[in-house]
DNA sequence: AACCCATGTGTACGAGCGTACACAACATCT
DNA sequence: AGATGTTGTGTACGCTCGTACACATGGGTT
């Protein structure tokens, strides 16, 4: 067998969970899908991770770290006093725009901490994070709260096939940061 | 074999998938552990439903049902003038206080439309009525805010682990009533 | 009474699953 | 160079799953 020593190994599972679950979901991701998909065989992939709680675990952390990273890019959150509510409505609706896919993924990913105790420190560490974007331009408090109301209206397009509407964000955003402690 | 002619087999079937959800989650649903749950046998789960996307409409659905009915006989929303914001932050405060497998297999259920289109509309449905049943106290637009906010509030509180801060919640809610068109 | 069809029952098949384990190969340390 | 432990490979076992199908039964219609 050709394929010894591949020291990124790992990393290529990772990779290869993560298309996996976009293409078929959470209940598509099995060990022999994953080494199918990764072109490993299925003995690697349980070396590599015990269980499927550990591969869902990085996988989560790999889309938050690119996530980040896609919003830091953007750069537009540093702007200094630019209009934040409208700012974050276009960015969800770039965000829900785009390949419904990608969307999906991080979504079942991060939804998946719902019934897998293992997968909520990395959702706490996501909503952490974004606050954190979020903090040079408003409170804690308020910071927090966005997120909230950014899942909740991610979520009713999401879940209820209504289209998104960027008015309504931008105006439901703007209260919450209205009542904001400046 | 003694139990022929069993009107209330659908519905007894349906009882149980929620039991089943409840207790193993989506992905302990089958249609042998449903059969096993109603005590039938597995020709009958698979006669009266198909595929388990049918029986989770149904058991969706019925969840949606007893939740309205939940709310209905709470009464408290149809108070002149009380304080809305309180009155939802205290309310999703006894929602989540209470058994966390009656919030886990709701949402449970909801979340799932994110990847079976069949629940979608049961899950728009689900946003409808409960924006419905706040239409008396605030304009429709409000309303539907309220359901994505009191969504991303109880999200927050279910996947990240963090405990649920009432006082928090009604701070948020009261903001998006604040803008409200009087 | 005769018929028919919705409903209920039992069993079997093939596929995919997690897990376990024995063995191979290589990197690294002594 | 040789020992050692991490990493990679192949295969097999036992289990659960959805699906299909043949047959039993009995209520409702004619």
């Amino acid at each position: 067998m050709p394929r010894r020593h591949d020291p990124e190994r790992r990393q290529r599972i990772i990779d290869a969970a993560i298309r996996v679950v976009g293409s078929k979901g959470i209940a598509g991701l099995s060990h022999r899908s994953v080494a199918a998909e990764a072109d490993v065989p299925l003995g690697s992939t349980t070396y590599h991770f015990r269980t499927l709680d550990e591969l869902m675990v990085a996988a989560l952390r790999q889309t938050n770290e690119g996530f980040a990273k896609m919003v830091a890019s953007c750069g537009g959150l540093e702007d200094p006093r630019a209009d934040l509510a409208a700012e974050l409505a276009g960015w969800i609706g770039e965000w829900l725009s785009g390949d419904r896919t990608g969307v999906e993924l991080e979504y079942e990913l991060y939804l998946a901490a719902l019934r897998r105790p293992a997968l909520r420190p990395v959702a706490a560490e996501w909503a952490e994070g974004v606050a954190e974007l979020l903090s040079p331009r408003t409170d804690p408090v308020t910071a927090r709260a966005l997120v909230a109301v950014v899942d909740g209206i991610c979520l009713q397009v999401l879940l209820t096939g209504v289209p998104y509407d960027e008015e309504y964000a931008r105006e439901l955003l703007g209260r919450v940061l209205a009542g904001a402690a400046d």
